[in-house]
RNA sequence: GGGCGCAUAGCUCAGCGGUAGAGCGCUGCUCUUACAAAGCAGAUGUCGGCGGUUCAAAUCCGUCUGUGCCCACCA
């Protein structure tokens, strides 16, 4: 592929005083970006008298930078927002980012590695202040991609989830709950992560198949004896219990008995209990409550003991000769053990289950007892799916909603205290004497001998389930937050409906008195590589989407992912397909250099249908039907067929046909070149309105220069006039035969397309005749002269072109074409006629299916009469 | 173990009851005065297999195979 091809010398018309013959994107956006900021364009006002239109973004992690997934959902964002606003909506689209606790304190711990140090080092406050530091040097990097991208946010309403406000909002929430009972703290098995050293929820767990190997160990002594088995040996040590189906004949004599456990001075019972499932392995299983969540419930259940046998870093704190063993080491050490006291039964043997994992840092999860911070999400769950459920809150798409529910419905308490420094601190104290007290953001935390705030930090996603109204300034009651909550849409991926999106909806109820957050959630697909792929770093597929905007532009890498977004599912791009949009956004351009070199214009009235040709009649009766067509598309969120409906319009249909054919109307000049002017310049003016939101930057630069205004970012958005034209569209499409018709012939032929060939046409059976002059220009057809021989002759849609080619015809290659063409007809005629002939289609059948089928057979039929004739008239080879 | 989805042209995907579509790729001819990042013309599919419903099935139902994702306390 050669890229900026120079033609080697410029005709005269490629000297345009304000476009250039190539769209050159890194020229314009910067600029274009800039001013729109300055000029207010996305800055929201609360008091206006517009209907509010809301979106606040996702908020990214401040560790991050723009992927191709944040630039696919900040496109469909970007184009929601700007029909609005062009629509006249008070559109607001809130910007901010997240400060993602673990991620973030993660990335400022490796930075302190690399200099030898660790947190500790530092101690907590100048911990956090160095984070904030780290925040300030590189949080800003994801905003200026944003920028790059074009987003149209309101960057004074930006928002940070660590800001006074927004802390704010958390400590309100925190205490509101802790008062209604639904904060609670408890004591119970959770998922640590002994690298994090914290509490992490159940969906911050990431299960995966990993090679484990199951022994099985003799416990007891004697005659009392049995066999478990085990994947985690170590656990052992912290054994309390032995239990057993209550219906399994194999051990009833040992239930209620107590038997040795190896390794150890201690004994444990024999319990009973349903959840064994007597089918697996020997049917007997260990029971250690404090390091395994089933093993806790058996333990509640039957009163036992929990021991635990290790810190917070998986380290054996079991006195004896594995005190000290990481828990891998001593897994391996424990059998060992137990094998020289001839307690492996059978050979370890390799058994794959599914293994938890950190989803920071993928250390393997360790279940551990510990006493945390709950959310009792029971009634705010019920609330989150009532939403969806009574239709206050639409799903698109709409089997997404299935997860939802699944989700809502039967959610678990929700672990929000996290044993980090970086975060909203919980808002609780504790007293000397076992005092507890909940501080709200007004309160004064108690003070004394003896008090203590909570050393932990809440979930992030505690922090951004407040996102849609604590950045409108909840709790207060704010301007913004009156204007604009509910916000309309919540568009994100729907990787993230549990972590987010359920939070939101419960957290947003319960905070606004039952208002939703959102009115629609739009879940879209993730992004993939060319192959369908998931871009990830080991696969080495991951694309930094600045280098295709520097490559190709933003618009172009913006309308490749409208192109890709059908709904929910995931969106596959590649370096190809967004060439192939920035060759679209180079031919709206030269199409338009082009409308301008032949005064093409916005200005005055649009003439009266009467006053305009077929072809102008036409271009806009389908501009009309696309703009119709287009709306529904935005309103549906399918931007695919949004993206696809404006491409083939403008391509194929404004282009290549309007624009070649109204050619020899423009060189004609006179009246009837400035009306197609005035078409040309509507046509484009309603098109690069439409395709604005999806491709701002090329359409803001063509659409100010064609007329003469300030910006299409607040111009208005195009309205269908209704104006239709069955008639000239019909007459269009019978054009649009007769010119590809003889094009396929010249080129069967082997003539050059720049070729001209004498001809006679006779237009006089058709509606053609005022199109001679176009259909001549098209296909290089030149006047007959005296010496005219017509040895070609093409009957097509009821007209008839004689081509003089001086004997030089090929008459096999026509001969070969023609009998293929009088198959293909007689093909589609017995077809026809056999369906016609159906008397039970005809009974049931639609009126418009029927219409279509005899339109086909008529077609047919003149099909094999002209081939026929042609055959017939072909000189014998 | 449960749930959901997908299998259509070489690739990535639309279509979801009435003659198989798009983009990219491929072949041929062309600087035809907007654009070679282009124009014109062309080739390519027993719509995963097998059954069924229907006048009619890529489209509805069943089943098999392959494949992807989500959920789950798989010792």
């Amino acid at each position: 592929m050669t890229e900026n091809t120079q033609r080697p010398d410029s005709g005269p018309n490629d000297s345009n005083p304000e476009l250039p013959t190539q769209y050159a994107p890194a020229d314009v956006e910067g600029p274009l970006y800039e001013r729109w900021v300055e000029r207010g364009y996305f800055t929201a006002d609360a008091k206006s008298e517009k209907p509010p239109y809301t979106i606040v973004i996702p908020p990214p992690n401040v560790t991050g930078s723009l992927h191709l997934g944040h630039a696919f959902q900040h496109t469909l964002m970007d184009a929601l927002t700007r029909r609005k606003r062009m629509q006249g909506f008070e559109a607001l689209w809130l910007p901010g980012m997240d400060h993602a606790g673990i991620a973030t304190q993660n990335k400022v711990e490796q930075q302190l590695a690399e200099e030898g140090k660790s947190r500790h080092d530092l101690g907590r406050e100048e911990f956090v202040s160095r984070v904030w530091q780290w925040k300030e040097e590189y949080g800003g990097k994801i905003l200026g991609q944003m920028r790059r991208l074009g987003d149209g946010v309101d960057w004074s309403r930006e928002r940070f989830t660590m800001d006074e406000g927004l802390s704010k909002a958390v400590q309100t929430i925190f205490k509101k709950l802790y008062d209604d009972e639904l904060i609670y703290r408890a004591e119970r098995i959770i998922n640590w992560c002994p690298r994090c050293l914290t509490a992490i929820s159940d969906i911050e767990v990431e299960y995966q198949e990993d090679a484990g190997e199951l022994v099985s160990i003799t416990y007891g002594e004697g005659e009392e004896t049995l066999v478990v088995a085990t994947t985690r040996a170590e656990t052992m040590l912290g054994d309390t219990a032995v239990a057993v189906h209550p219906d399994d004949e194999r051990y009833k004599h040992l239930v209620g008995k107590q038997i040795k456990l190896p390794l150890t001075d201690r004994t444990i019972p024999v319990v009973a209990d349903t959840h064994v499932d007597p089918e697996f392995g020997t049917g007997a299983v260990k029971v250690t409550p404090a390091h395994d969540p089933n093993d806790f419930a058996i333990g509640q259940r039957h009163g036992l003991p929990s021991q635990t046998v290790m810190d917070e870093h998986g380290v054996i704190t079991v006195h004896g000769p594995f005190l000290g063993l990481d828990r891998f080491e001593a897994r391996s050490a424990v059998v060992g053990a137990l094998r020289s006291q001839g307690r492996i039964v059978a050979e370890k043997r390799p058994y794959t289950h599914s293994v938890g994992h950190c989803s920071r840092c993928k250390t393997t999860v360790e279940p551990r007892l510990s006493l945390q911070w709950w959310v009792n999400v029971k009634p705010l769950a019920k609330a989150a799916g009532d939403a969806v459920r009574d239709g206050r809150v639409a799903i698109h798409p709409e089997d997404m909603s299935k997860r939802y529910f699944d989700w809502v419905d039967n959610m678990h308490d929700w672990c929000i205290s996290r044993q980090l420094w970086w975060g909203h601190r919980i808002p609780v104290w504790y007293g000397p004497d076992g005092e507890v007290v909940c501080v709200g953001p007004d309160e004064q935390p108690p003070t004394g001998e003896g008090w203590h705030q909570d050393t932990d930090v809440l979930d992030t996603w505690f922090s951004s389930g407040l996102w849609p109204f604590s950045t409108l300034g909840w709790p207060e009651k704010t301007p913004d937050l009156e204007k604009f909550y509910s916000t309309d849409v919540l568009l994100t991926g729907h990787d993230i409906i549990f972590f987010w999106v359920a939070r939101m909806m419960m957290f947003g109820l319960y905070a606004m008195d039952g208002e939703v957050p959102f009115k629609t959630i739009s879940l879209t697909g993730l992004v993939r590589d060319e192959r369908g792929k998931k871009m990830s770093k080991s696969f080495g597929n991951v694309v930094d989407p600045l280098d295709w905007m520097d490559k190709y532009g933003s618009d172009a890498v913006r309308f490749t992912l409208a192109k890709g977004a059908n709904p929910g599912t995931d969106v596959p791009i590649g370096e190809d397909w967004v060439q192939a949009s920035r060759n679209f956004a180079n031919k709206i351009w030269n199409a338009t250099r082009f409308a301008l070199m032949n005064g093409a214009t916005v200005e005055g009235e649009l003439p009266p249908a009467e006053q305009l040709s077929a072809t102008d009649r036409w271009i806009l009766s389908r501009l009309n039907a696309t703009l119709a067509e287009a709306d529904a598309f935005y309103d549906d969120f399918q931007f695919s067929k949004l993206t696809d409906a404006l491409y083939h319009f403008a391509w194929d249909e404004v282009f290549d046909w309007y624009v070649e054919l109204s050619k020899t109307t423009f060189m004609g000049g006179g009246e009837p070149a400035k009306v197609s002017g005035r078409v040309l310049g509507e046509v484009l003016d309603v098109l690069l309105r439409l395709l604005h939101p999806v491709v701002p930057f090329v359409t803001e630069t063509l659409w100010t220069t064609l007329t003469g205004k300030e910006s299409v970012v607040v111009a208005d958005w195009p309205k269908d006039s209704g104006f239709r034209d069955a008639g000239a569209e019909r007459e269009i499409e019978n054009l649009q035969q007769v010119i590809t018709e003889v094009r396929r012939f010249r080129s069967d032929q082997g003539l050059q397309p720049g070729q001209r060939v004498p001809a006679r046409l006779d237009l006089s059976g058709t509606t053609l005749a005022a199109h001679e002059d176009a259909i001549r220009q098209m296909l290089r057809l030149q006047p007959a002269g005296d010496d005219f021989q017509a040895t070609a002759t093409l009957p097509v849609a009821g007209a008839t072109v004689a081509l003089d080619l001086s004997g030089t015809i090929d008459v096999e290659a026509e001969r070969k074409r023609l009998t293929k063409a009088l198959a293909a007809a007689e093909k589609d005629k017995a077809q026809s006629t056999a369906k016609l002939g159906n008397e039970a289609f005809l009974a049931k059948a639609a009126e418009a299916a029927v219409e279509k089928i005899r339109k086909r057979l008529e077609t047919a039929e003149a099909d094999i009469e002209r081939i026929s004739s042609q055959l017939a008239g072909l000189p014998k080879g």
